[in-house]
DNA sequence: ATGAAAGCGCTAACAG
DNA sequence: CTGTTAGCGCTTTCAT
């Protein structure tokens, strides 16, 4: 069904079918009507791929997010829901075997009417080329910063500094930062927010880990740590995510170390389950949903150049469990 | 830049600079490697709306998956890094205002070549549906099988007998199966099994929980039951998944059951962090990425219309752990 | 208010 | 081997 058959039917020609479908003046109310309901009745719906030759839009925009399984579908759903109602489709760009820039450049090949980018790995080319794709189309960064690109991010260097004030509050004072691996952003923020609030602090006795986002490696990593290290002289861990976390304990319950006795430990995400774990975990909560959503938010912004905010900061809560005394 | 120029820059129609860019013979190698030449220089890339409106391929494929956080991330990345090579993109539908049958009426106004649907809840009407969707697209589902649709699915009733069996063999003979809603097939298939698998055995005393996949309902209703049933009833508990498997371990340390001692318990799905709470849990592992994988490997078949398979069963894996004795 | 016609960028006969 | 040309289904001037 095509839009000429449509106009024979109604007894019109096209262009009038194009009006109404478009919702354009310029059509009577008695023709408006009568091409409507032949539209609802054949279950007509115009060709994308002919509207976009034409108008060089293609109501469809570009996700690349990375691979974190616990709060990638959170993120996505935000888009999703904000975009649908829209009448947009989500190109999911997300091919392990380019790099990052590459499964842009894809989404680009495919005209995309806008794109939303969640660096993961982040190394010193991707400002060039984050500046490059933000000068092609409309483009929104998660969780990275880069002069006046749009961006929503989780502010990491202050629920950071408060999980390390509270800390050290409570007179925990030896600390362990267990991080991911730096090449990610997030990771850099939280290790700068860790250090800072400590020296601020004048603490300048502290130990930073570098772990891995893969749990196994993490274990690994960290039972290698305690191999070769004190546990005795930390009585504080900060972790960089609840998987870390979740290995930690795991690996302290092993040599009987009791949490939060001897040692309090914390994760970021909030996932789940993590209030269902022994102990359960102290840990801090950003509305992953809301990101994805208002990221969704901007973009659409520029895509109708009604642009105004250029930043998100999204809240965090944290949420204070066993693992740091209840 | 289009064709046109390029054609222009090599002295050469377009329909040459066509042929060079769809690989057809027809073109001396002389020319060839020029028009390539200068499609490198120029870094251009076909309008693929333009191509779609003559071929009436879009190299697109839709995906509908529901909203199961722990494992959506690994099925897509098998989907995207098999038809990513194929230089095909993944339109993704996942609107949770629409219900699933909308996501795939949207996905097929896309005019994508193939689908890829995940059904989760399931009603009367769904098979008349997934017919009519078979029947005017190349189709593939996971985990519901439907006549002669091509499938991917992951064997629940053989898992489930077999950790079934585990129990019995072990002389656990009081079982209780904690399940996730029963609209959603899987959970159907695996009470059967549960069923069927008890029965053969002889054992007709059982109880079956219908729980929730949302941890949190589900944990209200694991202790609802108990309060209403006495645990010692019980010395297995099979969960449908591990998140249930988790809050039911919660709430049973919570009245300071012992597992294993007083009580087996074991999820399904395997995920990560499993093997690093306490008790380890005993799960059953299939591997999503290939899950993933699998089904675009038979959409890409349906649409290069080389199907010979229709459907493939995942194996599965059961790993034992602390949770069921070690 | 409506229709005719040009054109979006490409592919696929058809000629040569 | 190579070029010409007619669409693909739609939007958008430009007339009427």
């Amino acid at each position: 069904m095509k839009m000429k058959e449509i106009a024979k039917m109604c007894d019109v020609s096209i262009s009038t079918v194009s009006r109404v479908l478009n919702n354009k003046s310029g059509v009577r109310d008695e023709v408006r009507e009568k091409v409507l309901k032949v539209i609802k009745e054949t279950d007509f719906t115009p060709n994308i791929y002919a509207q976009s030759l034409t108008t060089k839009k293609t109501k469809t925009i570009g996700v690349f997010i990375p691979g974190v399984d616990t709060y990638f579908r959170k993120i996505i759903f935000g888009i999703t829901d904000f975009f649908s109602k829209k009448n947009y489709s989500i190109l999911l760009s997300a091919d392990r075997y380019k790099n990052e820039v590459e499964n842009i450049e894809f989404l680009l090949n495919k005209n995309v009417d806008g794109i939303i980018y969640f660096p993961w790995y982040i190394d010193n080319s991707i400002d060039g080329k984050i500046k490059e794709f933000g000068n092609k189309k409309p483009f929104v960064i998660i969780d990275y910063e880069f002069k006046d690109i749009p961006c929503v991010i989780q502010d990491h260097y202050s629920s950071m500094k408060e999980i390390v004030e509270f800390y050290l509050k409570n007179d925990k004072k030896n600390l362990l930062f267990i991080n991911g691996q730096e090449y990610n952003y997030s990771s850099q923020i939280r290790k700068k927010s860790f250090e800072n609030t400590l020296k601020n602090n004048n603490i300048h006795n502290y130990k930073i880990l570098e772990a891995s986002f893969s749990i196994d490696e993490s274990y690994k990593i960290i039972e290698n740590f305690f191999n070769n290290n004190k546990i005795s002289d930390y009585d504080g861990i900060i972790c960089c995510n609840d998987s870390i976390a979740i290995s930690c304990i795991s690996y302290l319950k092993s040599v009987n170390v009791n949490i939060p006795k001897r040692v309090w430990i914390s994760g970021f995400d909030d996932m789940d389950i993590v209030k269902y774990i022994t102990p359960s975990l102290t840990s801090v909560s950003y509305d992953k949903y809301q990101l994805g959503y208002n990221a969704a938010v901007l973009l659409y912004q520029q895509i109708k150049s009604t642009n105004s905010i250029n930043k998100i900061s999204m809240n965090y809560k944290i949420v204070y469990r066993n693992s740091t005394g209840g």
